[in-house]
DNA sequence: TCTTTGTTGATAATTATTATTATTTATTTT
DNA sequence: AAAATAAATAATAATAATTATCAACAAAGA
C-alpha cells in the first residue's frame, strides 16, 4: 500500500512544512508501517535506499512532525519513544513480552469514555485527548491477537 | 502524613525484601508524594538527610520494587520514567505544560471499561491491566485541577 | 545575483539508565 | 564469637537514546 507521493507532499505542505526528500521518506515509512517504530527503526528502514540521511535528521524530523501535528509520539515502558502516523483516536495494546504496540480502535469504547467525560467534568483543565493503554501479553507470541 | 516505620518495614518484608535503610527511605518518599517522581527526584529528596545514598542505588532499588510488585513504573512523553506507589487501579491525567501526573480514580469509569472487556474479548492475549491516559493542559497552572 | 533563511549531515554533548566492581553490611556456619 | 558466605550498597564506568552544535548546502526573496 504505497502512498502516492503527491499525497505525501500535500500533507507536508498542508502542515506548513517545506517539502524535502528526507521528510518525504520518513513520513512515507511511518505511513507504510503499523508497528509504531522508534527513530532508530525508521532510520534502519530508510538508509538502505538513502544512505546519506543521518540519524540526527530522523530525530529532528520526527520532532518537527510531532510539533506540527502530523504524527504522535508514544511512550513505552522501555526507554525509547515510538511514533505513530495514525491520527484518528485509537487505543493501544502493549504486549509486554514482544514489545509490540497494537492498535485497537473501537467506536463503542470511544463513545463510552467520551460520554463519561460529558458528565464528569475536570475543572481547570483543558482535556485534549484520552487513550486507553491496555497491557498484557500474547499467549502465542507467533500469532496475532484477535479482537472479537 | 508520615507513614510509620513499622508499616514500611512490614510492607518491604511482606514482599520478600530485606529491610534496609535505603529501601526504607526510598519507599517512604514514594509513599509521601503523589507527584509520581522520577529516580532523580527521589534521589534529590533523600540526599539531604542521607548524603551517602547513591543515585545508582535509587535506580536499582526502584527496579527491585517494581519487580516485587511494590510500586509501578510509569512512562511519560518526555524521556524519563516515573514511579507510583499507589497500587490500586487508577488513571492518570497528564498535564502537558506542567508535566504533572495527577491521579484520577473513578469507580464508575473502571466499571464501564471492565464491563466493556467482558463483552469484547481479545483473543491470544492475556489482559493484565488497562489504564486511561488523559492528556491536556491546566488552564491556570498555579491552581489544582478539580474533578466534579 | 546577492542575501537571508531553513534544512541537513557529521559530530559532539547530554541525559537517563544500566552494568561493574570493590566495599560494606548482614546472615549463616562452624 | 570468629570465619565464611551471601546480599546490598557506593562509586564509578559504560551504554543507549536523544538533543545540541555548527559548517555546508539548498531554497526563497529582494
Amino acid at each position: 500500500m504505497l502512498k502516492d507521493l503527491q499525497y505525501i507532499k500535500q500533507t507536508l505542505a498542508g502542515h506548513g512544512l517545506k517539502v524535502t526528500h528526507q521528510r518525504m521518506v520518513i513520513y512515507q515509512v511511518l505511513q507504510e508501517t503499523d508497528t509504531h517504530p522508534a527513530a532508530e527503526g525508521i532510520y534502519e528502514k530508510i538508509k538502505k535506499k538513502n544512505p546519506s540521511i543521518s540519524l540526527g535528521t530522523v530525530y529532528k524530523t520526527l520532532e518537527v512532525f510531532v510539533e506540527k501535528g502530523l504524527i504522535k509520539k508514544i511512550n513505552t515502558s522501555e526507554g525509547n519513544m515510538r511514533y505513530d502516523a495514525r491520527m484518528d483516536i485509537h487505543n493501544h495494546i502493549y504486549c509486554t513480552n514482544t514489545k509490540e504496540i497494537i492498535d485497537f480502535k473501537d467506536d463503542e469504547l470511544d463513545m463510552l469514555v467520551r460520554d463519561f467525560f460529558k458528565r464528569k467534568k475536570i475543572g481547570n483543565f483543558n482535556l485534549k485527548e484520552f487513550r486507553l493503554h491496555i497491557s498484557g501479553e500474547k499467549i502465542d507470541p507467533g500469532k496475532h491477537i484477535e479482537i472479537t
